[in-house]
RNA sequence: GCGGAAAUAGCUCAGUUGGUAGAGCACGACCUUGCCAAGGUCGGGGUCGCGAGUUCGAGUCUCGUUUUCCGCUCCA
């Protein structure tokens, strides 16, 4: 294989998933849109695949996980519910010397301390002074060093809690240029304007615009597995521990989103709630680390390519957090999340709702609000993954060399070629009648033009793992060559066989053994 | 968002001090060959990312803008 760098390695990768049609710049013919992706007439095929893949592992083959398609659109008050409204709105500032980034409202609130600490000093020194004689109160409603910090406390404050409130940004900008905030780092006062940086997109419902109608672009699917526990349960006779799954696009509006389809801002999830009784989520988290990780590992790419990264510090809403990390072509990267996120929130859509989302459990008799493991995976994710751990350039025994991609056939998006030798002599009709046969089970690929040993190097370029050739003597012995894509061996064998032979290798059941 | 670099055909790139836009591969038709790519003939395809400016004349110089890459930053 050649010497490349990591860096060049991804440029590479990049162009051959435009240039095979796995993945285009959305709106390119309009200079593009940054960060948005769109994925092309092989890109789909894979991605499709990869959804299947996960799909069935969840859904198909647990007895006690079933699907769902929530809409995108959901209620504004879901997100309130969430956290997400109060998470996603900060106002940022930049210094300009230092390139570094603030929250604005954090700035000033260090102002503020700042103030805070200086009449603490000054309380210090007046109870040394005054001995036991010393009045707190009374001190701090006398002293002008201490009147005029708090003073300048309440006036910021006040001005503060206007500006945020009032979304005024420019007065939020005013404030810190007033209070002669410097840069802790770069020690300057030269600030760029407050912007205020929304992770939610929003939209109107209804034709009217105004506050009223203003919904958001879920920014995650899980809430929507959330919302509808209850139906879900009900309706399905579900019995604790059960899981519901959920496949679907999602969106953030990233400050910075880049690294190719890594970071997107319209992206796909890949996600699954499992409720399990209060007391035993620890060992339903541990339960699925495994499970997850075997999902990944079963695919071949190399189990060195996988590892854990627990969460030392966790979010509000769990009690444990791992990510699976995988090896992208720039380092190990969250792949995949998997938290114990406790039962915040269900907790929080009864409070918001003001509707009981609570479990009878015939075996304890009780009545609880159920736990929740998540397992939440990035399907582009999945696709970058998966794609730039198989594309290699190599060199052959003859000299040449060529660019193959080892998906594996359960992944591939072209399952086999079917190529007449030669265009003549009858040769295309047998391959069409093969075709014909196979198309409804695979999704198979005709080509009759150009050299053979040039055909077979296009479809090594998209990762086909088998091609079919039809030769002259298939005319009399009704057999065709196989060629396998990795070893690029040949093998002969009848045109009766080759749907079992294929079978075998794209089906996932292989990958669970 | 800040700083740096880049943008020319589907891909990879060349294009001289500013003077009518090129190559290889790819693509299409026909001929030829026939089991590991690049035989022959002919052909299609680019307002040089976009918009201004300087100039008799801009792919080339200047400014703005968009997109991409690298670093910083962000990532509940």
């Amino acid at each position: 294989m050649k010497k490349m760098t990591q860096d060049e390695l991804f440029k590479i990768l990049v162009a051959h998933a435009k240039e095979y049609g796995f993945i285009f710049q959305s709106s390119e013919i309009y200079d593009g849109l940054s960060a948005v992706y769109d994925y092309g007439q092989l890109g789909c095929e894979l991605k499709n695949n990869i959804k299947k893949y996960w799909w069935d592992s969840m859904v198909k083959l647990h007895d006690n996980i079933v699907g769902l398609d929530s809409a995108i659109f959901m209620h504004p008050k879901i997100w309130e519910a969430s956290g997400h409204v109060g998470a996603f709105n900060d106002p940022l500032i930049d210094n300009k010397d230092s390139k570094k980034r603030y929250r604005a409202d954090v700035l000033l609130e260090d102002y503020i301390q700042k103030l805070e600490d200086k009449i603490e000093k000054n309380v210090v020194k007046g109870k040394k002074k005054f001995g036991d004689s010393f009045d707190e109160e009374q001190f701090k409603a006398t002293n002008p060093n201490v009147l005029r910090s708090q003073k300048k406390i309440d006036e910021v404050k006040e001005k503060m809690v206007k500006a945020l409130n009032d979304n005024d940004l420019d007065g939020l900008r005013d404030l810190i240029i007033e209070c002669g905030i410097a840069d802790p780092v770069s020690g300057t006062k030269n600030w760029t304007d407050v912007r205020q940086f929304n992770l939610m997109f929003s939209t109107q419902l209804g034709s009217v615009s105004g506050e009223s109608g203003k919904i958001y672009l879920r920014p995650e699917t899980a809430q929507g597995i959330f919302v509808n526990y209850l139906n879900v349960q009900k309706t399905g006779r579900m019995k604790i521990p059960f899981g519901i799954a959920q496949i679907g696009k999602a969106f953030r509006n990233e400050i910075v989103a880049r690294q190719f389809i890594f970071r997107m801002r319209e992206f796909e999830q890949m996600e699954m709630e499992f409720f399990v009784r209060p007391g035993t989520e620890i060992e339903w988290f541990k339960t699925w680390k495994e499970t997850r990780l075997k999902w990944h590992k079963a695919l071949g790419i190399g189990d060195d390519h996988y590892r854990f990264h627990d969460h030392d510090k966790l979010a509000h809403y769990a009690n444990a957090a791992t990510d699976i990390e995988f090896k992208f072509p720039f380092g190990f990267k969250e792949l995949e999340g998997i938290h114990s996120r406790t039962d915040f929130d269900l907790s929080q859509h009864q409070k918001f709702s003001g509707k009981k989302l609570q479990y009878f459990d015939p075996e304890t008799k009780q009545s609880y609000t159920p736990y929740c493991i998540e397992t939440s995976i990035g399907l582009d994710r999945m696709f970058l993954a998966v794609l730039s751990s198989a594309y290699k350039e190599e060199k052959l025994e003859n000299g040449e060399s060529r660019v193959v991609l080892s998906l594996n056939p359960v992944l591939a998006p072209i399952k086999l070629a079917v190529l007449p030798l030669v265009k003549k002599d009858g040769l295309p009709e047998v391959a069409k009648d093969i075709m014909a046969d196979l198309r409804m089970d695979f999704n198979c690929q005709y080509d009759e033009k150009d050299s053979i040993g040039k055909r077979y190097r296009r479809q090594d370029a998209i990762g086909t793992p088998f091609c079919i050739t039809i030769d002259h003597d298939t005319l009399n012995d009704k057999k065709v060559t196989i060629r396998y894509r990795d070893s690029m061996l040949q093998e002969r064998v009848d045109i009766d066989s080759l749907r079992g032979i294929i079978e075998k290798k794209v089906s996932y059941k292989t990958l669970w053994k």
